[in-house]
DNA sequence: TACGGCATGTAATCGGTTACATGATTTA
DNA sequence: TAAATCATGTAACCGATTACATGCCGTA
């Protein structure tokens, strides 16, 4: 009854049944994949597992089809809105920074290893790389939806992905320069 | 043998005991709260079982205190170097941002519900404080380490945990004007 | 009607979290 | 020497991940 033992993925399942109506872990799959699925992610497996928790706590209910593949969907109930509900009116606090690559060049700076800095240069080339692989699938979801520039928090979620990328391109192209700049700038003429 | 069994926790140990030499858990724990703590949280018992399991598996070794209060040390053995070296030269991937109130703003904002506008603001004023109070921790610890303005890289992870937070603080402070701000600007004269 | 891929699930393991519990030092 | 706090650990549970396994359906 109480929220307890309710995770945040219990509470991306409930998001997305109480405004989409009934659907199938497939279908759950395919919402978070193409949603919050690029900033927190979890294997397929439990989006099986985890509707079925939340219909032994009476918060979705099971509809099994009769024929062909005999997929289950869930709906949500009244006390599964409610527990959502209750869980976005309650302070979310701070938020983690799940990141190896940060967790990785903590430990490379700190190594007084001379080998370190080729292998700082390596990791801050791939991460500027997939940042701004990633910037530019979100640029183009922001372009897609036609919002106007100086309202760009009618994107939502996504201004935020825009803002973290930059961000992130800007700090690991420092790094990607800082290994290689630096012997040249020493250079006195 | 293979690095299979380790996860991301296991090489905060490595390195953190592979960098200062011997230490204890509960150094560990002082440590990790100190760095790597601010975007990387995980509770205190499991520094105290992650070095065993590391011992296990014969990258640590462990030498506990005769007298007193019987501490147990664990420092890096060579293999420990060796696991944690592959995995510093090893890409990284992409980081995930484990944030509660970006997911709840997702739902948030995709609700038609009336109730929701207000919700909104309330959370983005948490966290916009939230992380205006980290920003401040942040600018005081990059002021104390007294790096020249013009080399922020030199601050290491601290510099995109500056950049993350005025980000964030960017973002969500758009939320929290938005949702009182755009009452006022419809009402015509 | 065979095949490829889409779709759908289960089993088993294990890391991570929560809760419990006690000993050692310091200081008033 | 009592109290407060610092320090140190264990036990049990459970969510999350990995690996395994099979069924349906469109299409060629």
């Amino acid at each position: 009854m109480t929220d307890a033992t309710l995770s945040p993925s219990s509470f991306i399942v409930l998001g997305f049944i109480s405004r989409f109506g009934a659907m199938t872990s497939y279908d759950l799959k395919r919402m978070a994949d193409a949603s919050i699925g690029y900033f927190w992610t979890f294997p397929r497996s439990q989006l099986y597992a985890e509707p079925q928790r939340l219909v032994g706590l009476g918060l979705l209910e099971e509809h099994q089809e009769e024929g062909g593949r005999r997929r289950r969907e869930f709906r949500i109930t009244e006390e599964g809105t409610d527990a959502l509900q209750r869980w976005l009116s309650t302070p979310a606090g701070f938020p983690e920074l799940r990141d190896l690559g940060l967790l990785k060049l903590h430990f490379l700076l700190d190594s007084p290893a001379d080998a370190a800095r080729s292998e700082v240069q390596r990791l801050a080339e791939e991460q500027r790389t997939l940042h701004e692989e990633r910037l530019t699938i979100y640029r183009e979801a922001a372009r897609e939806s036609a919002v106007p520039e100086d309202h760009r928090e009618l994107h939502g979620t996504l201004h935020l992905g825009l803002l973290y990328e930059e961000a992130c391109i800007a700090f690991w192209g420092k790094f990607a320069d800082y290994a290689t700049g630096p012997i040249e700038k020493s250079d006195p003429t």
